[in-house]
DNA sequence: GTCAAACTATGATGGCCGTCGTACTATGGG
DNA sequence: CCCATAGTACGACGGCCATCATAGTTTGAC
């Protein structure tokens, strides 16, 4: 298969499937895992609770989605927040997204 | 049954119950709506196009997750969106979700 | 009391999606 | 070339949820 892969663009970005992608508690914390990082995350290197092929899927979710980009280096991929597209597109969305919710007292 | 429902304190809010009310297209139109209005809405007065017991059910997703208050006046049901809990629970969000998508071109 | 309007409760149904297992591909090292 | 590592593709399965239809409840009007 091809070593390359769709990525969106910004115009293309699409409310109801970033929310789809939002929306899986796995997901989200990849999301959060490289928001938190500040740098690209190998696949691998992800603390996740789910087997490697559905990891797989979770990535291809948010690729397609427009959450990350991904490319590969050797045989690691290695996968990037789109921040600034994403603020872009939608403005607090991120932001609500990564902040960690109050201590419910 | 009881003409009184339960609404969770903003303390009680969920990330995950608000996303998983919100990737609802017909519950995102209902909240977009109660947001274009301003004002309070009946159950019945919603642009909905689904059977009306499936409007009984998102109505009460979203007052379960928070997104809304449901109070009865006479036999009709009048539904608030709760702003302020919203943005202080989870600032940013409501505004990503309310925000018209910038055409794309 | 009778009736209509508004909404709810319950059960059935169908489809989608998250999950896993296995097989596969690709890259790099020896 | 051989093998290990990293990730993907594909098929199967199970559960959850949006939807509808029907019956029920509550309120207000007459």
């Amino acid at each position: 298969m091809g070593r390359t892969s769709h990525h969106p663009e910004l115009s293309e970005f699409d409310l109801q499937q970033v929310l789809e992608a939002l929306v899986d508690p796995v997901r989200r914390s990849i999301v959060q895992q490289l928001d938190a990082a500040g740098h690209d995350i190998k696949c691998g290197d992800f603390d996740l609770s789910v087997h490697k092929s559905t990891a797989t899927h979770h990535f291809k979710v948010l690729r397609e989605a427009g959450l990350i980009r991904q490319y590969y280096v050797g045989t690691s991929r290695l996968n990037t927040l789109r921040r600034e597209d994403l603020d872009q597109a939608f403005p607090g969305l991120l932001t609500a997204i990564t902040t960690p919710q109050p201590a419910t007292h």
